[in-house]
DNA sequence: ACAATTGGTCAGAAAAACATGACTACCCAC
DNA sequence: GTGGGTAGTCATGTTTTTCTGACCAATTGT
């Protein structure tokens, strides 16, 4: 069975290929970095404690690949790799700030409505 | 211990938490179905194909939790019970919208496509 | 030349999420 | 009191995700 039928529902739904995109125990803590600042690999390993190289560097791959983060060589002293919030990635800070109203009241619970 | 020292950076980002929240399997499925109309177990299930009793039970008791859903047993005809959204959970459909707007370009667009 | 910093990859182990099948309990019709 | 529908729980196994530690390769510093 080489035929890789995934069913989860996101060609219906894009809000699902994007909530899976996002979720992921460092991709929201990265998109949040990125937001302020453009990245580099080492100084956000040290900003994500408990992180590790290899979850850290696949989730840069996939938000890379998602067109959210854009890689750049930047070729000067130390040599570096920058990953900047892309085009795409900007248009997300909207939504997320969306994430952020809606989520506040939920951790601080339902008696600080009103 | 009670002390849960949960290291997830949800504390200073609610953001992380609702994402944390509405990723899982069928989470996002279900809260959809259930903004169309209130929700029934077993119906439910029927409509989540390849779900399963358990996973299904975990996401709703979850989404209770988090005030998205509300549980109301209701003594009629085969006395049953109802998942319907609450009124925080109908706050949330805005920004499931934001997330389905940008999330579709994401699917369609010309980075994901070979 | 040697060490340190840059940004990674890889295989394997551990942990978390998800699925399966058996079982419970309650109500109603027959 | 048997059978079907309601809504689940539980123990177990499988699958996916995440972590660990070793290794790699180019660039710069001493």
């Amino acid at each position: 069975m080489t035929t890789h039928t995934e069913q989860t529902g996101a060609e219906n739904c894009p809000a699902e290929g994007l909530l899976k995109l996002l979720s992921g125990k460092w991709k929201p803590q990265i998109f949040r970095l990125a937001v302020d600042a453009p990245l580099r690999f080492n100084s956000l390993l040290r900003q994500l404690p408990g992180s590790n190289k290899q979850s850290v560097a696949v989730a840069l791959k996939e938000l890379e690949e998602a067109g959210i983060l854009a890689k750049t060589v930047v070729r000067e002293k130390p040599l570096h790799i920058e990953y900047a919030l892309s085009e795409r990635g900007r248009g997300l800070i909207g939504v997320f700030l969306g994430l952020e109203g809606f989520g506040a009241p939920v951790i601080l619970g339902p008696l600080s409505m009103k």
